[in-house]
DNA sequence: CTAGGATCTAGAGCCCGCTCTAGGTCAACG
DNA sequence: CGTTGACCTAGAGCGGGCTCTAGATCCTAG
């Protein structure tokens, strides 16, 4: 096939590549995050093609998103296992799915929770009243 | 004020009415979460009022959304430190919101992946064709 | 008055997700 | 050819956030 450019990378040019440490990068692929063995030189070092490059940022990207190792890890496992599994691969997903979307509404309501904290604060520095600006702690200070 | 009515509740009444356990409740405690001081029976035994079920509440919601316990023990830091550091309060509160923000867009980000991959699977499995669906992992089957 | 459950404190234990270390090996450069 | 820096493995260490335990005390119902 293309014999011309198979383009590969060491350990460290895909850490830099993705945002995260060698360390971290190691961690993964003994926690089984990775589909395939890594290609290795003969002298034992890291050869990581374009696929698993791409594949680690998806992985990046949703471990920051919360994420666990575990369930990037049954993922790889599925497509490793090789075709067959689709639902189970989907069943994983929309799981997954499912709890980033309740993830995002938690964060909605910490965000709305936030902004009124906010918006009491600054009327209250703006206004300069020094009482009663609501605040469960707050009260109490006004109350004892 | 009110003394008909100064509603107080165990440290069981709290954990259950607020969804996390007793020991969860003192472990706050000790990180400093709450502004004050909880008032004790002569025997010793925490009794909450309603206001410190309100912040726990809020601190509970916070946390869901990946708040650190320090924020929040900070902000408590501040409150019990009383009137005349709102703008520290300000600044903290600023930043979280700044936090939540950042994570919402990180959750988005992971929800339009999970979702290409799903829809990826879902026309696989409708449509039963074998091979080639674009995954990093699927492509390096068909590729060898 | 007694039994049993709720509560108390302080600290140990646990899971997660890295990060760092020790003690080597490899390889590119001068 | 030697040096230097990237890399190797396996495992220890760590911070966060609880959870659980031991051993004692409180208190409420019977």
């Amino acid at each position: 096939m293309d014999r011309a450019g198979p383009v590969e990378f060491s350990i460290g040019e895909v850490a830099s590549a993705v945002g995260i440490s060698v360390h971290a990068l190691r961690f993964y692929e003994r926690r089984g995050l990775l589909v395939g063995p890594v290609r290795r030189t003969a002298g034992g070092r890291r050869r990581y093609t374009e696929i698993d490059v791409d594949w680690l940022r998806i992985c990046i990207r949703l471990r920051a998103a919360g994420m666990p190792l575990t369930a990037l890890q049954r993922f790889a496992a599925l497509v490793r296992d090789g075709p067959g599994n689709e639902g189970e691969r989907l069943a994983l997903l929309d799981a997954q799915r499912e709890r980033v979307e309740e993830q995002i509404r938690a964060l909605e309501q910490a965000r709305e929770i936030i902004a009124w904290k906010v918006d009491t604060y600054r009327q209250h520095l703006e206004g300069g009243n020094g009482g009663a600006l609501w605040d469960p702690a707050a009260d109490r200070e006004a109350n004892g």
